[in-house]
DNA sequence: AATTACAGGTAAAACGTTTTACCTAAAGGT
DNA sequence: ACCTTTAGGTAAAACGTTTTACCTGTAATT
């Protein structure tokens, strides 16, 4: 038990190792009959065909990599990590693919990883090394970048939110809840955050709502803390956060100086993340809806892999989760 | 590019197949420089071995699998999932192994995906299936449970927390804080629950501090909701939360009734998650420390391998994070 | 001078599959 | 009655490594 080969099932079997191959793998041609016996038999001595050997001469590993921004802090502090590798293995369980994770990226040529490792697909989250980034077109399997926002490469593909339309919809929800002076909050250096500032931007001339109203700090609870302070003394009654955590600080600030939630100002975050329902109020937030960005980067992957076609650059719809930090009407 | 083998490199540097691979894995014997030149050789045209082919006949994959217990959410809301996946591949990364993760534990036998990948090992995070337990002593590889509370296998490594000192350190917190009244919250049926709730007793008993008190609900926010209204009715004042997100519940609502935090009661909880410092008040919590978990199996795994003696029953200490809701004196 | 030891290296088998090319007997087409 | 097709199956090569057993020449030992 544990050493058996399809050489034990061939011989046991009374058929050839080509049979049994062919059997396992449901190609060439033999009879109901056989295969039943043969796969009767696999199962009652629990016979698994080994994979490295079946990776070595077909050069199918059902191996997926995936990688992951390991500088960047502010990924991980949600949790979109295990939303997003939840979703991923549960859909590759379904074909019995397996997931492996890139350790150390900054060392580890992906190239040579994926050759290694005779990887089947790549799953790469957010930014990278743009130089690296133009090496992976030489790679012959499906890369799928999600939230990488110099999306430029021909030939790979991309999964993004669109974030311009999160940046709109934050505001239009407050000004639909009866909002007049609406305030955007966010970090300077942040992709996303600019994004989501430029949809503010339209929001405003959409609803005739008046001069902007912009916050910068670090992206942050001390962040917030600080730019809570100033909005307090503001007469702003509607506030996107590009950040959760942002605004939790701000909500903080708020609240020790005087300030009612929803009441007298009323805050939309962005990414769901679990704390929102923790807090005091709880606070309503746009979700980027990792799991589905998951699911989707492994239907890519095995979409490319059956010579599918398919759409290479997906926008995946965000979730509006309204709570208590907005005053719920009929949005 | 890309399609290299140890056969071009032989031809290249002019040396057998043999000699070749004695210099990549550091084997027989062969002078320094001929072991530079076939190095540099490699270097030059980005040659790296083929995995699937080193797997097939050295029995070697590099390659540790790691399974999560996809029913147990609790594990999921905390952001253990993503410290312990960080540490893990961290110190992979450092011997140039990579982390493969199970997805269907459910239906995928162990046993059979551990020979299928001739994984090298293997971690399991939380409780399992102790039918399926018993036959992986059967494989010859490193096994290393992680928050298994049945720890009585034979010949299989162990990491886990001490609840029970964990329990104790808690309310002695908040003994030396001078609170004199301390309760105990949490729920039933949780295993680590009922082991803090033992750590409890013996700090009661130890500090003098009268008679239990013991409330139970959910390990949810509403559970937590639900007993602060049960607890803001009492003299309580200090309280250990056997859950960080059942703690959140309980303060909001003891705020609700009038109670102020830390000022007449006093709260520390347990798994120290993200969202503790951004609540207000900041929640003094308990961390149980799993990236140094992560460090540790991979450590035992690599002893293992190794042929080194170690602990194979690890007990990893407890962090203390002391926030707003006690007052931090000079512990 | 004869023997031994060892440094430096090699050819070929083995690992467990898939795949290619081929075989045989029976059925079908005309 | 002859040729063609097809269903059912097989032997052997190939995949890219590691490992085993062995070779040769020089240095060290006696």
């Amino acid at each position: 038990m544990g050493k058996l080969t399809i050489k034990d099932i061939a011989k046991k079997s009374g058929f050839s190792v080509s049979t049994v191959s062919n059997v396992i793998n449901g190609k060439g041609k033999c009879s109901i009959e056989t295969q039943k016996k043969i796969f009767n038999l696999m199962e009652e001595v629990g016979y698994k065909p080994n994979q490295a050997a079946r990776t070595l001469v077909s050069k199918k590993s059902n191996l997926i990599g995936i990688l992951f921004p390991v500088e960047n802090d502010i990924f991980r502090k949600n949790n979109s990590y295990q939303k997003i590798l939840n979703s991923i293995t549960f859909e590759l369980s379904k074909k019995s693919y397996d997931l492996v994770i890139g350790n150390n990226i900054k060392e580890l040529d992906i190239l040579e990883w994926s050759l290694k490792r005779d990887l089947e697909g790549i799953i790469i989250i957010g930014d990278i090394d743009t130089s690296k980034e133009k090496e992976l077109k030489k790679l012959k399997i499906p890369i799928v970048f999600i939230d990488n926002y110099k999306n430029n490469l021909y030939g790979v593909n991309y999964i993004n939110s669109d974030d311009t339309i999160g940046g709109f919809t934050a505001p239009e929800i407050l000004a639909k809840n009866s909002c007049k002076n609406i305030a955007f909050a966010g970090s300077e250096d942040i992709e996303v955050h600019s994004r989501r500032y430029l949809g503010y931007q339209s929001a405003l001339m959409e609803y005739s709502l008046g001069e902007e109203r912009l916050y910068l700090d670090q992206q942050t609870y001390k962040g917030g803390l600080i730019l809570g302070e100033a909005i307090s003394e503001t007469d702003i009654d509607g506030l996107c956060v590009a950040s959760d955590i942002m605004a939790f600080g701000i909500i903080s600030s708020l609240l020790k100086n005087g300030k009612k939630i929803p009441e007298d100002i009323k805050i939309i975050g962005f990414d769901n993340i679990d704390s929102c329902e923790y807090i005091t109020p709880t606070l309503s937030s746009i979700d980027l809806n990792f799991s589905t960005k998951g699911a989707v980067a492994v239907q890519m992957i095995f979409d490319e892999i059956d010579g599918k076609t398919f759409l290479r650059n997906q926008s995946i719809d965000l979730n509006i989760v309204l709570r208590e930090s907005t005053e719920n009407k009929n949005y």
